[in-house]
DNA sequence: AGTTGAAATGTAAGCGCTTGCATTTTCCAT
DNA sequence: ATGGAAAATGCAAGCGCTTACATTTCAACT
């Protein structure tokens, strides 16, 4: 154990620079309150001595951290990358600092993150998604905390969001595979317990097979996490039967990622065997040949605004308004007509 | 501006079990040190109020948060991802909390974001790769923080590290495709400004190279962020010229997945028209077709070990020792002998 | 019952900062 | 010059915890 090395504190600035430690913080947080000729002694005293301010004594005396957590199920892929990157970027513009961490889609590591981050004193929350156990919410709202769901909206949750309509945007892709004339559809989807997105992506398409007049239990699904692999997977078991669907339809770009490529291993061709499509619309969604029809998500909209939405929470300690934002269907090339073979 | 709803406090928490503070500071940490009686009035007083400590105040009196920072060059791809994820595993267990920003390849984020958490306590420091500026180094010592380097392994780096050798591990792949005939290759590199291990992934081609008794001129190189596009971007250039090369090695699995999904596109068949490799061995590069030859790197070794060296630091407050990690080839399809032509 | 040492608990001094309020300085207008 | 308001600065009280040290309790001996 080598003998420690305080960091200096505001007392040693203030020594040094032969004024208080009132004028030191203020040089620090209100600059515009200390006369020039101070300012500059002070600021020298700080640069001569490497002088960092302690992280925890400054929340400790002004309650406020200027830190928002937030709580994503996973940094493995690319899915919430940029709408993280957007939302990071609008909070620095406005002073905040970003602590993420990940979930692992799994409801329990996510409520310790939640407690997690509170108890660092995060001023306020962004979460994915709506579904969590109700005692979160209570925990939430008792300790005051501003939180704000996004890549989901929801009019009635309990926490305002600012997203899209995961249900109505897969509604509306799979009306369009049913208007390329498939019947035999197949959805891969992510696990849908504690994942309102999975969830609400795969009764859109049941909302669609019911509008067609099909049978709802016709349709094939496959539940399986979010990695490329799974997504292959599931394709090979769903095209290794019978009588295969046309077309499938997968819960995200990367699942779809995973049937693509397995396809090709399977000698199918794309979109003239069987139609793939996915949802998000990430980086790798472009690349891909055939590349991929998927929906397009506005991520770095839904990032910028969920930050000035959380900020404007936190700061007027008021409950935001959410915010509806839209999808679209990208076409590409891994969607065609049903064959009529 | 509602009214504030404070936390409950160890005060709190003391008045209604009937202890002192010190009590119920004790159950929280040393719980063997109170009898069991009180231990269970003070439990069920925390729960009742719903008491959770406050992070900056335990901080501040106990001069340590448990808490070690990690800043990664990017979150955008799964490069790290693995890696970091056995690290915070390993802290996990030891009861410590992983702290993840990303300095977008820039050496100035990176910086800041050091200073960050460091203001913010963070017990030790997880930092990817040798290069920068000595003055950071210097900070770091001033301040007496354990801080290690992972994904480069330097016996006289000035911080301790836990890694491979980049520069070995690419002039053994690049041994390998000289030796399956290949004379023209090209180098798709990522930027080696501020990044050793894409310097040193670079020079290991070079020294291949030269080893042959070919012209290190004549290589051709092309430095571009790691992102799938540039990779394709990237490939198009090089192999729209009169004489392409017959192998074009990639800085890393990112950047070969672009290129080989670009050929892909143009009509070139890999390997037989032009071999491809990468360097990191992620999911992708199983995945695509024809999977991809690269550099099998041990993540959640280095990542687990990273921890583990770490933690030692930071509790032992004496430098750890440093770990040479090894790297294999993973022949896959992309790498094939050089087409006569 | 009386001692006594260990175990359990309590007391209170900080940790490094912010900020309301008190005090001093500055700078005009007179 | 000088009174006085405004600007600049200083003083000192916390913020919620941990922990060294002091005190009390308890059980096991004589």
């Amino acid at each position: 154990m080598s003998k420690l090395k305080p960091a200096p504190t505001l007392d040693d600035v203030a020594r040094k620079a032969g004024v208080s430690t009132a004028t030191v913080s203020r040089c620090l947080n209100t600059p515009d309150r200390v006369v020039e000729a101070t300012r500059k002694r002070v600021q020298s005293a700080i640069e001569a001595l490497g002088y960092t301010p302690n992280f925890a004594a400054r929340v400790m005396a002004a309650k406020r951290t200027f830190t928002i957590g937030a709580i994503i199920p996973t940094m493995e892929n690319a899915i919430f990358a940029r709408g993280l990157q957007a939302f990071q970027e609008e909070l620095h513009q406005h002073g905040y600092t970003l602590l993420v961490s990940s979930s692992a889609y799994k409801p329990a590591t996510e409520e310790e993150q939640i407690r997690t981050l509170v108890a660092r004193g995060a001023d306020g929350l962004l979460l994915i998604g709506h579904d969590r156990a109700p005692h979160i919410y209570e925990f939430l709202q008792r300790r005051d905390i501003p939180a704000l769901v996004a890549w989901s909206f929801s009019p009635d949750g309990r926490l305002p969001s600012i997203g899209f309509d995961n249900r109505a945007a897969m509604y509306e892709l799979a009306q369009r595979v049913f208007d390329l004339g498939h019947r035999r559809l197949a959805v891969i989807s992510g696990i849908t317990h504690g994942n309102d997105r999975a969830r609400l992506r795969l009764d859109g398409v049941r909302d669609a097979v019911r509008q067609r007049g099909l049978d709802p239990q016709g349709l094939q699904v496959i539940e399986t996490p979010y990695e490329i692999e799974n997504g292959a997977d599931a394709f090979a078991r769903l095209m290794s039967q019978d009588t295969p669907p046309t077309a499938v339809m997968c819960g995200n770009d990367v699942l779809a990622a995973g049937a693509l490529l397995r396809a090709q291993d399977m000698g199918l061709k794309v979109p003239q065997d069987v139609s793939i499509t996915g949802f998000d619309d990430i980086e790798l969604a472009r690349i891909l040949r055939p590349a991929l029809t998927t929906v397009h998500v506005p991520h770095r909209e839904m990032g910028g605004k969920a930050a000035k939405a959380l900020i404007e929470m936190v700061e007027k300690r008021a409950p935001a308004a959410g915010e509806h934002l839209f999808t679209h269907i990208v076409e590409r090339q891994s969607l065609g007509p049903a064959n009529s073979a």
